[in-house]
RNA sequence: GGGCGAAUGGCGGAACUGGUAGACGCGCACGACUCAAAAUCGUGUUUCGCAAGAAGUGAGAGUUCGAUUCUCUCUUCGCCCA
């Protein structure tokens, strides 16, 4: 008997695949079509192991929908700007084009090993001209939907990169790479206007019937649209100031009131520019960040004005008015109203400050002389110490009237804010897309024309230098337009923005004028199912969802409304981390295991200690090389192994004796193969096929229930059940054609997960009928059936009769069995509830 | 601080709309084969108990004939937001 040889059985199967084309597809009006994607990768240099995760499933799921007869794209791609790639050109002094296709050609080769069903044809890569080329087109095309502007901005600047960071990339207060601390700057940023469709993004969530819940909620979260008003305050002072604009959510609290805070760039700050206190002031505020989390972490401190505030709702009231680093321009109208017993940012303040803390809310197990003292209260109840506003609930009915109030004086009115801002886009890096835009002297701003697209990155250019390389490649930033002389946007795009729209280039990846073909994304459009990781739940995923809408704004070719239609997002990839005594991570390959217990390193110098098991990260030297998982142990048995144990959404533990124990089961699966294919060389009489007949129908039932549901964990328990079935039950004299035909159907289902070794054996027992099996609903049902018999809701026995069974003939079986007899003991029986054909409940 | 989710053997995890808790795998134990080991195959494996039996799904209550599943309170952990 011959062991399975993965190595020539994959790469047979691998290169049958390459040479026949058979994942290739084409836009066919007259096929039902099914468009699974995962997210592509960025091409770093190798796979890991998160990567053969969210490859596999989504490889599962193209070809169970391509076996029942979907005409299944499933393309990949890469994301192939951004950063890594410039600094490992510093590094190395390596051209980023030249590292970038390198490692894009190592990837593919793994992935091909992996055995993906994917249409290589398709392939994009982000930093290829005919890909970018596009994306110029599309952000001149919004540009002219007045969808695309610049703006004067301050940003996070990140010193060490000399780079503008998104939020996100704001860690801490610090570079999300680099590490170093962030500062503020302004400096003139492209963005789109993606809060334009604040509302339709948040309404668009609802038809998304098939997105995990959680990442709903975190872009309802995201996008933050809260309901409050907009109060006009009068101002009072020495300066030319006669009111000062607020949105708040809690107006209600306004006889709380007792300051008002400007952002240190609200337009007040003009009348202070000379002021050195305040300048001092100001450069204090910058070094807090510009995060909301860095906001609510740092200190809060205030620049006190001579000015005064008058309450709307107690003109006799005047409160200070300060410049405070908590609040931020581009929220609400750069200005808060302070309301320290019901705002914990204002009670630190008011705190620090010596300002009043004025109780007006009282909780509703609190009296009215309820008083805020160690820390503000911001939950429901009812309002107090607020003149006409008392004995209103809290926060609903109140705010409500105290908006009534406010629009009926003309002081203030409803107000919807979100908390989406508009997406900067601007990266002042070499290694991305260039923003099709040029300047004259006095930088107004002209769209390069579309005959001059791409604007095309400079090559070979000094890479080694701080800041921007594209701002001293002097020939490059020079063009004519129109006799006219510019010079060139040297800020390229935010790698976020060829993601946002690379589903498309997948629908018609060779198309030349435009970024897709109208009639290929109104066919494979949207994506049947995308698979990734939760990690880009909300930028990647809401930029994406802009990006289709922005593109169908002002458009009758096409009206898609959502990118994804389903949403799949993987766990994480675990391993057990190991530390020396040193306190040094260990690699899991430099380990060596004693007795199962004893943890050593393998030159046996020192003893391990284990940790917790954790995502794999380099940092960590937790990370399992999945190159080496292949050449040892084969494709099917990575794959196997990746998608046992845990529910595809959960993380997963990494293991030796778990792809260990795939490999075997392989190999037992390839000598029961060899046992089926003697067994059907003989043929008997039917007395046995209807056994084998009803378990294959019952197991289809269960790996189509499974894989519709992504229990994928499930269907690899499916397949060890069916496999001790067979293999007990393989001597049974069955016909041959009942053998073929079951096997045959079972080894089909077995092609998503393992497809080299499926394959191979399909081959071998020549079954042709290539197409998902179906399952007999009729033939589900057992002639047999296991009746539990319970005494006050307590199992007592079991009764295996024929199906339909009334209550009475039950209780005739039952009064002949001892076991369950001498628990009635002659008592009076009070109920019985029968449940048919699968419980008796008998009360005594 | 707010929101969402989770908690089941030594471990990863099953249990459909409330109806036999622990499928399947790992690990472990014993046995077969072997001079021996590895590999392979077989048997067992929630806990306590020789057994009959009892207890048991993070803790506590509730609804129910019956709760891992539904409701409430609490604890711990995770994620997101602040």
């Amino acid at each position: 008997m011959d062991r399975y040889n993965f190595k020539i059985v994959e790469q047979k199967w691998q290169d049958f695949w390459d040479k026949n084309k058979s994942f290739k597809v084409e836009t066919d009006l007259t096929k039902k079509k099914f468009y699974c994607l995962e997210m592509f990768p960025y091409p770093s240099g190798k796979i890991h192991m998160g990567h053969v995760r969210n490859y596999t499933i989504g490889d599962v799921l193209a070809r169970y929908k391509s076996l029942q007869g979907y005409n299944v794209l499933h393309p990949m791609g890469w994301d192939s700007f951004g950063m890594p790639a410039e600094n490992a050109a510093k590094q190395n002094n390596l051209d980023p084009k030249t590292w970038t296709k390198r490692n894009i050609n190592n990837m593919k080769m793994q992935l091909k090993k992996l055995g993906l069903s994917i249409d290589w044809d398709r392939e994009i890569s982000t930093c290829d001209k005919d890909y970018y080329k596009h994306q110029q087109e599309f952000f001149l095309e919004l540009f002219q939907k007045g969808l695309v502007y610049r703006k004067e901005n301050y940003v996070n600047w990140d010193p060490v990169d000399e780079t503008v960071l998104a939020n996100e990339q704001v860690i801490d207060g610090k570079g999300w790479r680099s590490g170093a601390i962030v500062e503020r700057k302004k400096l003139n940023q492209w963005f789109f206007n993606i809060s334009k469709f604040s509302q339709e993004l948040l309404d668009g969530l609802d038809k998304l019937d098939s997105w995990p819940k959680k990442v709903k909620t975190m872009q309802k979260n995201w996008i933050g649209k809260s309901f409050g008003c907009e109060i006009n305050f009068s101002i009072e002072g020495h300066l030319p100031v006669s009111s000062v604009k607020c949105f708040t959510t809690r107006p209600d609290t306004l006889f709380g009131f007792s300051f008002l805070a400007l952002s240190v760039d609200h337009e007040i700050s003009k009348f202070y520019k000379n002021d050195m206190n305040f300048i001092k002031f100001k450069k204090e505020c910058s070094k807090t960040g510009t995060t909301e989390e860095a906001i609510a972490v740092g200190e809060k401190i205030g620049f006190k004005t001579d000015l005064k505030a008058i309450n709307p709702l107690n003109p006799k009231q005047k409160v200070p008015v300060y410049f405070a680093n908590f609040v931020l321009m581009d929220y609400g109208f750069g200005a808060v109203f302070g309301c320290p017993a019901h705002d914990q940012r204002d009670f630190d303040f008011a705190k620090k400050y010596n300002l009043e803390i004025k109780t007006v809310v009282r909780p509703n197990d609190q009296y009215d002389t309820f008083k805020v003292e160690q820390e503000a209260y911001s939950g429901s109840g009812i309002i107090i110490n607020s003149d006409l506003l008392n004995g209103l609930e809290a926060p609903v009915e109140s705010v409500l009237k105290t908006i009534k109030i406010l629009e009926d004086k003309k002081l203030g009115k409803k107000q919807i804010n979100f908390r989406l801002k508009d997406w900067g886009v601007s990266r002042q890096r070499y290694w991305g897309c260039p923003i099709p835009i040029a300047y004259d002297e006095n930088d107004n701003a002209y769209p390069i024309p579309k005959s001059k697209l791409p604007v095309e990155l400079p090559e070979n250019i000094e890479i080694n230098v701080k800041g921007n390389p594209l701002n001293i490649q002097n020939d490059w930033k020079e063009i004519i337009i129109d006799g006219k002389k510019l010079t060139r946007e040297t800020d390229t795009l935010d790698t976020f923005v060829c993601s946002s729209w690379y589903y498309l280039r997948f629908c018609s990846p060779s198309e030349t004028e435009y970024g897709f073909k109208k009639e290929d994304i109104n066919y494979w459009m949207p994506v049947d199912q995308y698979i990734g990781g939760v990690e880009h739940a909300i930028l990647h995923l809401l930029y994406s969802r802009f990006f289709m809408k922005a593109l169908s704004y002002e458009n009758n070719d096409f009206k898609i409304e959502e990118p994804f239609n389903g949403l799949f997002t993987q766990g994480m990839v675990c391993h057990e981390t190991y530390k020396d005594p040193d306190n040094n991570w260990v690699s899991p390959n430099e380990i060596e295991i004693i007795d199962g217990k004893k943890y050593l390193k393998k030159d046996k110098s020192k003893l391990i200690s284990v940790g917790p098991s954790e995502s794999m990260s380099k940092s960590k030297k937790n990370t399992i090389d999945p190159e080496n998982i292949i050449s040892n142990y084969g494709a099917d048995s990575a794959r196997l192994f990746i998608l046992s144990d845990s529910p595809p959404e959960k993380d997963i533990q990494w293991s030796e004796e778990g792809i260990v124990s795939s490999f075997k089961f392989i190999q037992k699966l390839w000598k029961l193969n060899e046992k089926l294919v003697n067994e059907i060389k003989k043929n008997h009489n039917n007395d046995y096929d209807d056994e084998i007949n009803k378990y294959t129908n019952k197991y289809l039932k269960k790996v189509h229930d499974n894989l519709e549901n992504f229990s994928y964990n499930k269907i690899v328990a499916n397949l060890y059940e069916m496999y001790s079935f067979l293999n007990k039950q393989i001597e049974k004299p069955y016909t041959k054609n009942t053998l073929v035909e079951n096997y045959g159907k079972i080894l089909i289902t077995m092609t998503p997960i393992l497809p080299h070794f499926a394959n191979e054996c399909l081959s071998i027992i020549k079954f042709q009928n290539f197409k998902w099996p179906d399952f007999n609903k009729a033939m589900l049902k057992d002639e047999i059936v296991n009746i539990v018999i319970q005494i006050n809701g307590k199992k007592r026995g079991l009764v295996q009769t024929k199906p339909n069974i009334n209550e009475e003939k039950l209780f005739e079986i039952i009064k002949n069995d001892e076991k369950i007899i001498k628990y009635l003991d002659q008592k009076e029986i009070k109920r019985k509830i029968y449940i048919k054909d699968k419980i008796l409940n008998i009360i005594i």
